[in-house]
DNA sequence: TTATCATTCAACCAAATAGTTGAATAAAAA
DNA sequence: TTTTTATTCAACTATTTGGTTGAATGATAA
């Protein structure tokens, strides 16, 4: 149970930084290697490093080292507890399936 | 769009203490005012009115004031958004209902 | 009016966060 | 072997966060 509070912690705390979303946005489309994921960006590649870390410490990626290369994949599961903690607000409405589809198309720039 | 990246910070971000979620949780059943929300915990009243201030700039709860009394009422609406973007995770599985009737019967407890 | 109650403000502190640059490590390519 | 590529580590800085205490504000009660 203990564990469960401090997870929930890492996973919201990482999802509130807008670059560590887009990220997530990224990875949903693909696996990437740590330099791919960076290039976009216009920090640098040891503060994408760092947030890489985060998102993994929270559960939501999934890394692999094969030779050189660190790959990184989304791990949805990981926000599971998430969803049902914020999903019991609003009297547990499911959500409008038409915006949820119109999000989905958008996906990307909705970070 | 700009205010909407804003914002998820902000959601995304005040849930990510424990404190804060406890508070929802508890406001989940009925409005209360500061002094009775600060009761259970162990931190001053100066940092329980903190944590409500940051709950009230993320629109997670609303605030009327009667009297001398600070009335919190969440708002279940401004989670919305957090919900639309964490859902888009998990190739939009709904989540497993029974795991969500369970987790209503104990609400408070996992926070 | 005076005292009390509810809440916030102000000033402060310690720890965490997000960024930087430059060096270190480790694998692949030349 | 040497060089290049991919990634992380280390040390540093600025800002934010969550907490504290004591004073301030503002409304109600005595």
């Amino acid at each position: 149970m203990q564990k469960k509070i401090k997870h929930l912690d890492l996973v919201f705390s990482a999802l509130s930084d807008k670059t560590r979303r887009q990220i997530l946005s990224m990875l949903l489309l693909d696996d990437m290697a740590v330099t791919d994921i960076a290039e976009p960006f216009e920090i640098s590649l040891a503060a994408i490093s760092k947030h890489l870390i985060i998102l993994t410490n929270a559960g939501l990626i999934e890394r692999e080292k094969r030779g050189r290369i660190n790959w990184c994949k989304v791990q949805p599961d990981s926000m599971r507890e998430a969803i049902i903690w914020i999903e019991s607000f609003g009297h547990l409405e499911m959500i409008n399936l038409d915006i949820l589809e119109e999000f989905i198309e958008t996906t990307i720039k909705i970070v």
